[in-house]
DNA sequence: GCCGTTTTCGGCCCGACTGTTTTCAGTCG
C-alpha cells in the first residue's frame, strides 16, 4: 500500500503552496484530496489501475494525474518545481506543535531557516522572537515543540489509548458538578490508531473542571488553558483536548467533536442548504436553536438516519442515512464464541482448561482451541502426531462436560512457500475449524503472495484465513498481496475471512472489510488470544467489525453452535 | 484545485485559544 507516500507527498504540495503564499485554496484542495486518501483503506494502485481516482472525493482531473505520475515515476513536476522554488524541508518543520505554515514562510523569508535544525539554532539564539508578531513565549513554545519532534510524538494503539483515556474519565467524572464525561474524537469512531483525547464535560461550573484537569497527576504540560477549552500532555506527549459543553448543546458538542472533520463539513453542507447552521453548539435556524441537547436529533432534523459514529468518515455513510439504508451493524453481544486462540501447547501462555474457564466466564457458546504447526518452531508448532493427541484430548474434555462452550477442534495452519500447508489432509480433515495463516517469506512479492494463498485457500480443509493482510499496526505494514483476487478465490471456495481482532493487528482492516462484505464473504472474528485476558480483545474487532459496515448476519460466530457447522461443513 | 437539488463560475467550516497585539493573525481540531 502506497496509500501513506501519496498523502504525505500531496501535504507537501499544500504546505509548500501554503509558504508560497500565492493561493489559498489550491494548498486547501490538496490537503483536502490528502485526508480522503489518508483514510481510503483501499490500496490507492488498484483504484489508479481501475482509472477510478477522480471518484474519491476531492481528487479531481489535476490531481489525479499527480497521484498517477507519483505511482509511476515516484515523483510529481510540481512537487519537483516546489521544492526548488521554496527549499524548505517544511514536512519536518510542521510536525512542531504550533508551527504552521505562516511561521514557516516568517522564518524562512526572514532568517534562512529550511530545517529543524537551523529552526532550533534560531530559537536558541532568540532570533525568533525578534521577529514582527513572535515574541519570547513563541519562541519557547517552539523550542518545547522541536523537543517533542525529536522524542517522537506517534499515535497510541486504540486499546492504549482507551486504557490512558479511561482513568481520566473517571477522574474528571469525580469533579463535584460534573454531569457528563464522554470522549469524543477518533476514539469514539473507534479508529485503529488514536492520536490524542478530546474529552467531553457537561458541568455546571467550567472552570473547577479546568482547574482540576490541568492538575490530574500524570500531566507534564499545559499548552492551553481556558474558559471552555484545555489542552494538556501526558507523559511520554500524548495530548488530552478537553471542551466544557452547556447540557443544551452537548449532542451538538458530540457531534462536532465526533468528526470525522470529512463527516462534518458534509453534515454542515447539509444543514446549510436547509437554510440551517450546524456548529458544536446546536443547529439553528437564524438565531433559533432547533436542536442540541441530543445527537440524533441533529441526524434526524437533517433527515439523516442516526449514523453511528464508527461510520462517520464520508465513505458513503451520508447517502445511505439518507435514503435510510444504513446497515444495522453488528453489536458486541451478537458474538457467541471464538473461533482462534492459543494454549501453552503452543506459544500461548495458559493451559487449555485455564483458557476453557475464561471462555466459560465470557459466556461463550463455542471456543475454538488452534495452536499453531510445526513450520512455526519458534512457536514450539505442533505434528501431526502432537495435533492427533490434541483431538483426542479435546473429545475426552467435552465428554467431561465440564465447560459450557462445545470446544472445537482446530490448529492454525502454516501456509509454506509454495501454498501447500503443513499438515497432512487426513489429520486436517478431523478438525472443526482449519484456519491457515502466512507466518513467514512475508517480503514476497504480490504475485507470490497472492499466489501462495490462493493455493491454500483451495485445500478444501480449510475454513478461514487468519489475519489476511499480516500487517502490525505502527510496526509492520501489510505484506503485498491482491486481496481482491484472494476474496474471489476464498468466495468460490467457502473459505472465510478472519477479522483479527488483536489491536495491534485489526485485520482485516475497514475497507477490506466493506470489500468482503459487498462480495458476499461471510468472516469470523476472532481473538487469536494467547493468554486469557487477550479473550476480551473481542471488542476491538467488534468495533473494527463497525467500521467495515458489518451487520450480525455478515459474522459467523454470531451463529448458534448447530448453523456454525453447517457453515463449516463445506 | 474541486465542486454543484440554488451554481460549469464563484465560492471554499468555523470557533477557541494564544500571543502579541490595541483589534488581530496564526494554529488547531
Amino acid at each position: 500500500m502506497r496509500n501513506r507516500e501519496v498523502a504525505r507527498a500531496l501535504k507537501e504540495i499544500a504546505l509548500l503552496l501554503e509558504v508560497e503564499g500565492k493561493d489559498k485554496f489550491k494548498p486547501r484542495a490538496y490537503r483536502r484530496a490528502m485526508r480522503a486518501i489518508t483514510s481510503l483503506g483501499e490500496d490507492i494502485e488498484a483504484i489508479a489501475k481501475r482509472d477510478e481516482l477522480t471518484e474519491i472525493p476531492g481528487v479531481g482531473k489535476a490531481i489525479a494525474e499527480k497521484i498517477s505520475s507519483f505511482l509511476e515515476t515516484g515523483k510529481i513536476d510540481l512537487l519537483e518545481r516546489l521544492r526548488e522554488r521554496v527549499p524548505v524541508k517544511v514536512m519536518e518543520l510542521e510536525a512542531v506543535p504550533g508551527v504552521g505554515p505562516k511561521t514557516i514562510k516568517l522564518v524562512y523569508d526572514e532568517l534562512g531557516v529550511t530545517d529543524l535544525d537551523l529552526l532550533e539554532k534560531a530559537a536558541e539564539e532568540g532570533r525568533i522572537s525578534d521577529l514582527k508578531g513572535m515574541g519570547k513565549k513563541t519562541e519557547d513554545q517552539i523550542k518545547e515543540g522541536i523537543q517533542l519532534v525529536r522524542v517522537g510524538l506517534e499515535r497510541k494503539l486504540l486499546s492504549e489509548a482507551m486504557a490512558v483515556c479511561e482513568p481520566i474519565e473517571l477522574y474528571i467524572a469525580e469533579i463535584p458538578g460534573v454531569r457528563k464525561v464522554v470522549t469524543t474524537g477518533s476514539l469514539r469512531r473507534r479508529r485503529e490508531t488514536v492520536g490524542d483525547l478530546d474529552i467531553l464535560v457537561d458541568a455546571e461550573d467550567a472552570a473547577k473542571v479546568m482547574d482540576a484537569f490541568v492538575v490530574y497527576e500524570k500531566v507534564t504540560d499545559v499548552s492551553a488553558k481556558g474558559s471552555t477549552k484545555s489542552s494538556i500532555r501526558l507523559e511520554g506527549g500524548f495530548q488530552v483536548d478537553l471542551r466544557v459543553i452547556p447540557s443544551d448543546s452537548f449532542g451538538a458538542g458530540l457531534q462536532y467533536f465526533t468528526g470525522s472533520v470529512d463527516h462534518n463539513v458534509r453534515l454542515r453542507a447539509i444543514a446549510q442548504n436547509a437554510g440551517l447552521k450546524l456548529n458544536e453548539y446546536g443547529l439553528f435556524r437564524g438565531e433559533e436553536k432547533v436542536a442540541g441537547s441530543d445527537e440524533a436529533e441533529i441526524y434526524s432534523i437533517l433527515g439523516l438516519d442516526y449514523v453511528p459514529p464508527e461510520l462517520r468518515e464520508n465513505k458513503g455513510e451520508i447517502e445511505a442515512a439518507q435514503q435510510g439504508e444504513l446497515p444495522e451493524l453488528i453489536e458486541h453481544d451478537d458474538i457467541r464464541g471464538d473461533l482462534h486462540t492459543h494454549t501453552d501447547a503452543s506459544d500461548g501462555s495458559n493451559t487449555i482448561e485455564e483458557m476453557l474457564d475464561a471462555a466459560d466466564a465470557r459466556g461463550f457458546e463455542y471456543f475454538c482451541i488452534s495452536d499453531h504447526t510445526q513450520s512455526l518452531t519458534i512457536a514450539n508448532g505442533m505434528d501431526e502426531a502432537r495435533l492427533q493427541k490434541c483431538i483426542e484430548e479435546i473429545d475426552d474434555l467435552n465428554a467431561s462436560g465440564r465447560w459450557k462452550p462445545t470446544i472445537l477442534k482446530g490448529a492454525e495452519v502454516d501456509i509454506l512457500a509454495d501454498g501447500s500447508l503443513d499438515i497432512e489432509d487426513e489429520v486436517l480433515a478431523q478438525l472443526d475449524v482449519v484456519t491457515v495463516s502466512i507466518h513467514s517469506r512475508m517480503k514476497d512479492s504480490k504475485e507470490v503472495m497472492t499466489d501462495r494463498v490462493c493455493h491454500a485457500l483451495e485445500n478444501k480443509y480449510v475454513h478461514v484465513l487468519g489475519h489476511p493482510s499480516g500487517r502490525l499496526l505502527l510496526k509492520r505494514p501489510e505484506f503485498e498481496i491482491d486481496l481482491e483476487r484472494v476474496f474471489e478465490v476464498a468466495k468460490s471456495n467457502r473459505v472465510l475471512m478472519e477479522l483479527n481482532a488483536a489491536p495491534s493487528r485489526l485485520d482485516l482492516n475497514a475497507g477490506n472489510l466493506r470489500a468482503a462484505r459487498r462480495m458476499g464473504l461471510k468472516v469470523a472474528i476472532n481473538t487469536d488470544a494467547h493468554k486469557i485476558h487477550e479473550l476480551d480483545f473481542m471488542s476491538y474487532g467488534v468495533y473494527q467489525a463497525r467500521r467495515g459496515w458489518l451487520t450480525k448476519e455478515d459474522v459467523v460466530n454470531t451463529l448458534p453452535l448447530k448453523k456454525l457447522m453447517r457453515v463449516l461443513s463445506k
